[in-house]
DNA sequence: CGGTTTGAGGATAATATATATCCTTAATTC
DNA sequence: GAATTAAGGATATATATTATCCTCAAACCG
Protein backbone atom coordinates (compact mmCIF):
# COMPACT_ATOMS: atom_id res chain seq x y z
CA UNK A 1 0.00 0.00 0.00
CA UNK A 2 2.17 2.71 -1.19
CA UNK A 3 0.78 6.05 -2.26
CA UNK A 4 1.74 7.86 -5.50
CA UNK A 5 4.67 9.78 -5.73
CA UNK A 6 2.60 12.38 -7.50
CA UNK A 7 1.05 13.21 -3.82
CA UNK A 8 4.26 13.97 -2.52
CA UNK A 9 4.81 16.22 -5.65
CA UNK A 10 1.23 18.22 -4.93
CA UNK A 11 1.76 18.82 -1.25
CA UNK A 12 5.40 20.67 -2.20
CA UNK A 13 4.37 22.33 -5.18
CA UNK A 14 0.81 23.55 -2.74
CA UNK A 15 3.33 25.37 -0.28
CA UNK A 16 5.32 27.09 -2.63
CA UNK A 17 1.69 28.63 -4.06
CA UNK A 18 0.91 29.51 -0.77
CA UNK A 19 3.57 31.86 -0.72
CA UNK A 20 2.74 33.11 -3.87
CA UNK A 21 1.73 37.22 -3.71
CA UNK A 22 -2.16 38.07 -4.24
CA UNK A 23 -3.24 37.62 -7.74
CA UNK A 24 0.02 35.83 -9.37
CA UNK A 25 0.75 32.58 -11.11
CA UNK A 26 3.48 30.08 -11.31
CA UNK A 27 3.94 27.43 -14.25
CA UNK A 28 4.48 23.79 -14.59
CA UNK A 29 7.67 24.51 -15.71
CA UNK A 30 8.88 26.73 -12.78
CA UNK A 31 7.19 24.11 -10.59
CA UNK A 32 9.24 21.25 -11.82
CA UNK A 33 12.55 22.71 -11.81
CA UNK A 34 12.60 23.86 -8.72
CA UNK A 35 11.47 19.95 -7.27
CA UNK A 36 13.72 18.46 -9.69
CA UNK A 37 10.33 16.50 -11.35
CA UNK A 38 9.43 15.54 -14.88
CA UNK A 39 7.29 18.68 -16.18
CA UNK A 40 5.04 16.31 -18.34
CA UNK A 41 4.12 13.98 -15.40
CA UNK A 42 3.72 16.69 -12.84
CA UNK A 43 1.53 18.74 -14.94
CA UNK A 44 -1.25 15.63 -14.54
CA UNK A 45 -0.84 16.14 -10.71
CA UNK A 46 -1.57 19.76 -11.14
CA UNK A 47 -4.49 18.89 -13.24
CA UNK A 48 -5.64 16.95 -10.34
CA UNK A 49 -5.71 19.77 -8.13
CA UNK A 50 -7.52 22.02 -10.72
CA UNK A 51 -10.06 19.26 -11.04
CA UNK A 52 -10.85 19.48 -7.25
CA UNK A 53 -10.55 23.39 -7.33
CA UNK A 54 -8.19 23.30 -4.67
CA UNK A 55 -6.25 25.95 -7.99
CA UNK A 56 -6.79 28.26 -10.62
CA UNK A 57 -5.54 28.56 -13.63
CA UNK A 58 -4.67 31.06 -16.20
CA UNK A 59 -2.85 30.53 -20.18
CA UNK A 60 -0.84 32.48 -22.10
CA UNK A 61 2.81 33.46 -21.16
CA UNK A 62 2.81 34.25 -17.19
CA UNK A 63 0.17 31.91 -16.66
CA UNK A 64 0.18 28.67 -14.65
CA UNK A 65 -1.39 28.08 -10.88
CA UNK A 66 -1.89 30.13 -8.28
CA UNK A 67 -4.44 28.54 -4.73
CA UNK A 68 -8.17 28.59 -5.16
CA UNK A 69 -8.34 29.35 -1.37
CA UNK A 70 -6.34 30.60 1.51
CA UNK A 71 -3.99 28.46 2.56
CA UNK A 72 -5.54 27.82 5.70
CA UNK A 73 -8.89 26.61 3.97
CA UNK A 74 -7.08 23.60 2.60
CA UNK A 75 -5.91 20.99 4.40
CA UNK A 76 -3.33 17.72 3.57
CA UNK A 77 -6.51 15.61 2.74
CA UNK A 78 -8.04 18.08 0.11
CA UNK A 79 -4.55 17.87 -1.25
CA UNK A 80 -3.84 14.03 -1.20
CA UNK A 81 -7.60 12.92 -1.43
CA UNK A 82 -6.86 15.34 -5.31
CA UNK A 83 -4.17 13.18 -6.23
CA UNK A 84 -4.86 10.06 -4.91
CA UNK A 85 -8.91 9.72 -5.42
CA UNK A 86 -11.03 9.49 -2.27
CA UNK A 87 -11.42 5.56 -2.64
CA UNK A 88 -10.84 3.61 0.86
CA UNK A 89 -7.44 1.78 1.11
CA UNK A 90 -9.13 -1.22 1.98
CA UNK A 91 -12.07 -2.78 -0.68
CA UNK A 92 -14.17 -5.59 0.72
CA UNK A 93 -15.28 -8.63 -1.60
CA UNK A 94 -17.57 -10.13 0.61
CA UNK A 95 -15.91 -13.23 0.97
CA UNK A 96 -17.74 -14.16 3.69
CA UNK A 97 -21.07 -14.49 0.95
CA UNK A 98 -19.07 -17.85 -0.03
CA UNK A 99 -19.26 -19.88 3.23
CA UNK A 100 -20.93 -22.99 1.58
CA UNK A 101 -22.69 -23.43 5.10
CA UNK A 102 -24.60 -20.02 4.30
CA UNK A 103 -28.32 -20.51 3.50
CA UNK A 104 -28.94 -19.56 -0.45
CA UNK A 105 -30.06 -16.07 -1.23
CA UNK A 106 -29.30 -15.39 2.66
CA UNK A 107 -28.57 -11.45 3.02
CA UNK A 108 -26.16 -9.64 5.85
CA UNK A 109 -27.78 -7.21 7.99
CA UNK A 110 -24.49 -5.39 8.40
CA UNK A 111 -21.06 -4.41 6.55
CA UNK A 112 -19.12 -7.09 6.92
CA UNK A 113 -16.84 -6.75 10.74
CA UNK A 114 -13.33 -7.23 9.23
CA UNK A 115 -14.37 -4.15 7.04
CA UNK A 116 -15.66 -2.16 9.50
CA UNK A 117 -12.37 -1.99 11.44
CA UNK A 118 -10.06 -0.93 8.57
CA UNK A 119 -12.12 1.39 7.92
CA UNK A 120 -11.95 2.36 10.93
CA UNK A 121 -8.24 2.90 10.51
CA UNK A 122 -8.57 4.91 7.23
CA UNK A 123 -10.98 7.05 8.58
CA UNK A 124 -8.48 7.66 11.38
CA UNK A 125 -5.56 8.12 8.30
CA UNK A 126 -8.24 10.77 6.67
CA UNK A 127 -8.64 12.22 10.40
CA UNK A 128 -5.28 13.03 11.32
CA UNK A 129 -4.72 14.61 7.19
CA UNK A 130 -7.97 16.49 7.76
CA UNK A 131 -6.67 18.41 10.71
CA UNK A 132 -3.26 19.45 9.14
CA UNK A 133 -3.91 22.65 6.99
CA UNK A 134 -1.62 23.99 4.26
CA UNK A 135 -1.26 27.04 6.31
CA UNK A 136 0.60 24.90 9.13
CA UNK A 137 2.89 23.23 6.66
CA UNK A 138 3.80 26.65 5.43
CA UNK A 139 4.41 27.87 9.22
CA UNK A 140 6.27 24.60 10.25
CA UNK A 141 8.82 25.38 6.86
CA UNK A 142 9.09 29.05 7.50
CA UNK A 143 10.40 28.12 11.02
CA UNK A 144 12.75 24.99 10.06
CA UNK A 145 14.01 26.57 6.19
CA UNK A 146 17.38 28.10 6.56
CA UNK A 147 16.33 32.13 6.34
CA UNK A 148 18.49 32.49 3.21
CA UNK A 149 17.39 29.24 2.04
CA UNK A 150 13.68 30.45 2.08
CA UNK A 151 14.15 34.18 0.63
CA UNK A 152 16.69 32.69 -2.46
CA UNK A 153 14.08 30.55 -3.03
CA UNK A 154 11.11 32.72 -3.08
CA UNK A 155 13.13 35.46 -5.13
CA UNK A 156 13.58 32.51 -7.58
CA UNK A 157 9.67 31.62 -7.57
CA UNK A 158 8.92 35.34 -7.95
CA UNK A 159 11.10 36.21 -10.96
CA UNK A 160 9.39 33.29 -12.51
CA UNK A 161 6.02 34.32 -11.35
CA UNK A 162 3.46 35.61 -13.87
CA UNK B 1 -3.18 3.39 -2.32
CA UNK B 2 -5.00 -0.21 -2.00
CA UNK B 3 -4.24 -2.53 0.06
CA UNK B 4 -4.00 -5.75 -1.15
CA UNK B 5 -7.02 -8.51 -1.30
CA UNK B 6 -4.67 -10.94 0.57
CA UNK B 7 -4.56 -8.64 3.39
CA UNK B 8 -8.85 -9.22 3.82
CA UNK B 9 -8.08 -12.94 3.50
CA UNK B 10 -5.61 -13.48 5.98
CA UNK B 11 -7.94 -11.67 8.60
CA UNK B 12 -10.99 -13.83 7.68
CA UNK B 13 -8.52 -16.90 7.82
CA UNK B 14 -7.49 -15.63 11.35
CA UNK B 15 -10.70 -15.38 12.73
CA UNK B 16 -11.44 -18.83 11.59
CA UNK B 17 -8.21 -20.34 13.05
CA UNK B 18 -9.10 -18.54 16.28
CA UNK B 19 -12.06 -20.83 16.59
CA UNK B 20 -10.23 -24.16 16.13
CA UNK B 21 -10.20 -25.69 19.31
CA UNK B 22 -6.52 -26.23 21.04
CA UNK B 23 -4.45 -28.33 19.11
CA UNK B 24 -5.65 -28.98 15.67
CA UNK B 25 -4.27 -27.48 12.37
CA UNK B 26 -7.03 -26.56 9.35
CA UNK B 27 -5.49 -26.81 5.49
CA UNK B 28 -5.02 -24.20 3.19
CA UNK B 29 -7.86 -26.05 0.95
CA UNK B 30 -10.43 -25.58 3.54
CA UNK B 31 -9.46 -22.34 4.32
CA UNK B 32 -9.80 -21.80 0.26
CA UNK B 33 -12.91 -23.90 0.07
CA UNK B 34 -14.00 -21.78 2.91
CA UNK B 35 -13.83 -18.87 1.50
CA UNK B 36 -13.86 -19.01 -2.07
CA UNK B 37 -10.24 -18.18 -2.99
CA UNK B 38 -7.63 -19.54 -5.06
CA UNK B 39 -6.07 -22.32 -3.05
CA UNK B 40 -2.37 -22.03 -4.54
CA UNK B 41 -2.69 -18.30 -3.84
CA UNK B 42 -4.05 -17.69 -0.43
CA UNK B 43 -1.05 -20.14 0.42
CA UNK B 44 0.89 -17.36 -0.67
CA UNK B 45 -0.82 -15.59 2.49
CA UNK B 46 -0.88 -17.82 4.73
CA UNK B 47 2.61 -18.50 4.40
CA UNK B 48 3.11 -14.54 5.46
CA UNK B 49 1.25 -15.14 8.27
CA UNK B 50 3.56 -18.26 8.57
CA UNK B 51 6.95 -16.25 8.16
CA UNK B 52 5.68 -13.66 10.67
CA UNK B 53 4.94 -15.99 13.49
CA UNK B 54 1.45 -15.95 14.02
CA UNK B 55 0.52 -18.97 12.78
CA UNK B 56 1.94 -22.53 13.62
CA UNK B 57 2.38 -25.27 11.19
CA UNK B 58 2.15 -28.92 10.68
CA UNK B 59 2.66 -31.32 7.39
CA UNK B 60 0.98 -33.99 6.09
CA UNK B 61 -3.18 -35.15 6.14
CA UNK B 62 -4.37 -33.71 9.17
CA UNK B 63 -1.64 -31.04 8.51
CA UNK B 64 -2.04 -27.48 8.60
CA UNK B 65 -2.36 -24.01 10.23
CA UNK B 66 -3.39 -22.75 13.39
CA UNK B 67 -2.63 -19.59 15.58
CA UNK B 68 0.96 -19.48 17.30
CA UNK B 69 -0.59 -17.47 20.16
CA UNK B 70 -3.81 -16.79 22.07
CA UNK B 71 -6.31 -14.87 19.78
CA UNK B 72 -6.23 -12.01 22.46
CA UNK B 73 -2.23 -11.67 21.83
CA UNK B 74 -2.82 -11.06 17.97
CA UNK B 75 -3.59 -7.47 16.74
CA UNK B 76 -5.59 -6.35 13.37
CA UNK B 77 -1.62 -4.86 13.09
CA UNK B 78 0.12 -8.04 13.34
CA UNK B 79 -2.05 -9.49 10.44
CA UNK B 80 -2.03 -6.45 8.21
CA UNK B 81 1.61 -5.67 8.53
CA UNK B 82 2.49 -9.83 7.90
CA UNK B 83 0.86 -9.74 4.58
CA UNK B 84 1.46 -6.07 3.69
CA UNK B 85 5.04 -5.39 4.79
CA UNK B 86 6.10 -2.92 7.12
CA UNK B 87 6.58 0.34 5.63
CA UNK B 88 4.98 3.39 5.47
CA UNK B 89 2.17 4.31 3.32
CA UNK B 90 3.80 7.81 2.07
CA UNK B 91 7.52 7.18 0.90
CA UNK B 92 9.58 10.98 1.09
CA UNK B 93 12.00 11.42 -1.72
CA UNK B 94 13.31 14.55 -0.72
CA UNK B 95 12.40 16.44 -3.06
CA UNK B 96 13.48 19.59 -1.53
CA UNK B 97 17.11 18.74 -1.91
CA UNK B 98 16.34 19.80 -5.82
CA UNK B 99 15.91 23.14 -4.96
CA UNK B 100 17.93 24.98 -6.87
CA UNK B 101 18.73 27.80 -4.04
CA UNK B 102 20.50 25.74 -1.78
CA UNK B 103 23.99 26.14 -1.31
CA UNK B 104 25.50 22.99 -2.57
CA UNK B 105 26.25 19.56 -0.13
CA UNK B 106 23.67 21.57 2.61
CA UNK B 107 22.50 19.04 5.05
CA UNK B 108 18.94 19.15 6.66
CA UNK B 109 18.70 18.77 10.02
CA UNK B 110 15.36 17.25 10.10
CA UNK B 111 13.23 14.79 8.35
CA UNK B 112 11.02 17.07 5.69
CA UNK B 113 7.57 18.01 7.13
CA UNK B 114 5.64 16.79 4.86
CA UNK B 115 6.31 13.37 4.96
CA UNK B 116 6.22 14.30 9.06
CA UNK B 117 2.57 14.69 8.76
CA UNK B 118 2.53 12.16 6.44
CA UNK B 119 4.05 9.86 8.91
CA UNK B 120 2.03 11.12 11.54
CA UNK B 121 -1.24 10.10 9.31
CA UNK B 122 -0.11 6.55 8.90
CA UNK B 123 0.96 5.88 12.51
CA UNK B 124 -2.37 7.09 13.62
CA UNK B 125 -3.99 4.19 10.90
CA UNK B 126 -1.61 1.56 12.76
CA UNK B 127 -2.60 2.91 15.92
CA UNK B 128 -6.07 2.13 14.96
CA UNK B 129 -5.03 -1.36 14.06
CA UNK B 130 -2.77 -2.11 16.93
CA UNK B 131 -5.77 -1.32 19.43
CA UNK B 132 -8.00 -3.98 17.80
CA UNK B 133 -7.17 -7.75 18.78
CA UNK B 134 -7.90 -10.74 16.49
CA UNK B 135 -10.44 -12.04 19.67
CA UNK B 136 -12.14 -8.59 19.56
CA UNK B 137 -13.50 -9.46 15.69
CA UNK B 138 -13.95 -13.32 17.06
CA UNK B 139 -16.31 -11.75 19.72
CA UNK B 140 -18.13 -9.70 17.27
CA UNK B 141 -18.61 -11.80 14.81
CA UNK B 142 -19.66 -14.66 17.25
CA UNK B 143 -22.45 -12.16 18.31
CA UNK B 144 -23.90 -10.52 14.49
CA UNK B 145 -23.39 -13.79 12.52
CA UNK B 146 -26.40 -15.85 12.73
CA UNK B 147 -26.06 -18.62 15.47
CA UNK B 148 -26.96 -21.12 13.12
CA UNK B 149 -24.88 -20.31 10.42
CA UNK B 150 -22.07 -19.69 13.04
CA UNK B 151 -22.37 -23.04 14.11
CA UNK B 152 -22.75 -24.97 10.91
CA UNK B 153 -19.42 -23.03 9.74
CA UNK B 154 -17.70 -24.57 12.86
CA UNK B 155 -19.37 -27.85 12.30
CA UNK B 156 -17.60 -27.72 8.84
CA UNK B 157 -14.63 -26.40 10.15
CA UNK B 158 -13.80 -29.14 11.97
CA UNK B 159 -15.16 -31.88 9.73
CA UNK B 160 -11.79 -30.72 8.18
CA UNK B 161 -9.50 -30.13 10.44
CA UNK B 162 -6.61 -32.62 11.50
C1' DC C 1 -2.11 39.85 -37.19
C1' DG C 2 1.22 35.94 -36.21
C1' DG C 3 4.36 33.73 -33.10
C1' DT C 4 5.04 32.08 -28.50
C1' DT C 5 3.66 30.37 -24.09
C1' DT C 6 0.47 28.21 -21.19
C1' DG C 7 -2.80 24.40 -19.15
C1' DA C 8 -6.10 20.51 -20.61
C1' DG C 9 -6.43 16.28 -22.03
C1' DG C 10 -5.85 12.14 -25.16
C1' DA C 11 -2.72 8.37 -26.80
C1' DT C 12 0.86 5.54 -25.94
C1' DA C 13 4.83 3.22 -23.81
C1' DA C 14 7.74 1.56 -19.97
C1' DT C 15 7.99 -0.13 -15.48
C1' DA C 16 6.39 -1.97 -11.12
C1' DT C 17 3.18 -4.34 -8.42
C1' DA C 18 -0.60 -7.52 -7.61
C1' DT C 19 -2.78 -11.63 -8.81
C1' DA C 20 -2.59 -16.30 -10.12
C1' DT C 21 -0.84 -20.93 -11.49
C1' DC C 22 2.42 -24.64 -11.73
C1' DC C 23 6.10 -27.43 -10.10
C1' DT C 24 9.54 -29.49 -6.90
C1' DT C 25 10.91 -30.67 -2.30
C1' DA C 26 10.66 -32.43 2.32
C1' DA C 27 7.91 -33.66 6.25
C1' DT C 28 4.05 -36.27 8.02
C1' DT C 29 0.31 -39.69 8.17
C1' DC C 30 -1.59 -44.05 7.31
C1' DG D 1 5.16 -47.13 -0.19
C1' DA D 2 1.20 -43.95 -1.31
C1' DA D 3 -1.22 -39.90 -0.23
C1' DT D 4 -1.34 -35.32 1.79
C1' DT D 5 0.57 -31.25 3.47
C1' DA D 6 3.28 -26.51 3.67
C1' DA D 7 7.39 -24.05 1.69
C1' DG D 8 9.16 -21.87 -1.79
C1' DG D 9 10.90 -21.09 -6.65
C1' DA D 10 9.62 -20.07 -11.50
C1' DT D 11 6.60 -18.14 -14.46
C1' DA D 12 2.55 -15.97 -16.55
C1' DT D 13 -1.25 -12.46 -16.60
C1' DA D 14 -3.55 -8.27 -15.17
C1' DT D 15 -3.58 -3.88 -13.35
C1' DA D 16 -1.54 0.45 -11.65
C1' DT D 17 2.06 3.73 -11.72
C1' DT D 18 5.28 6.49 -13.96
C1' DA D 19 6.54 8.84 -17.96
C1' DT D 20 6.57 10.96 -22.61
C1' DC D 21 4.52 12.88 -26.69
C1' DC D 22 1.09 15.21 -29.27
C1' DT D 23 -2.87 18.29 -30.34
C1' DC D 24 -5.90 21.92 -28.98
C1' DA D 25 -7.64 26.35 -27.42
C1' DA D 26 -6.78 30.35 -24.58
C1' DA D 27 -3.76 34.18 -23.37
C1' DC D 28 -0.04 37.32 -24.12
C1' DC D 29 3.29 40.07 -26.84
C1' DG D 30 5.26 42.35 -30.55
Amino acid sequence: MILKSQVEWALHCCAILAGLPEGRYLSTKALAELHGLPKEYLSKALQSLSQASLVDTTLGPSGGYRLARLSSEISFLDIVEAVEGKARSFTCTNIRENNPCRPAGYCDSKPCAVARVMWEADEAWRDTLRRVRLSDLVCTLSEEVPPDIWRDTFEWVLKRAG
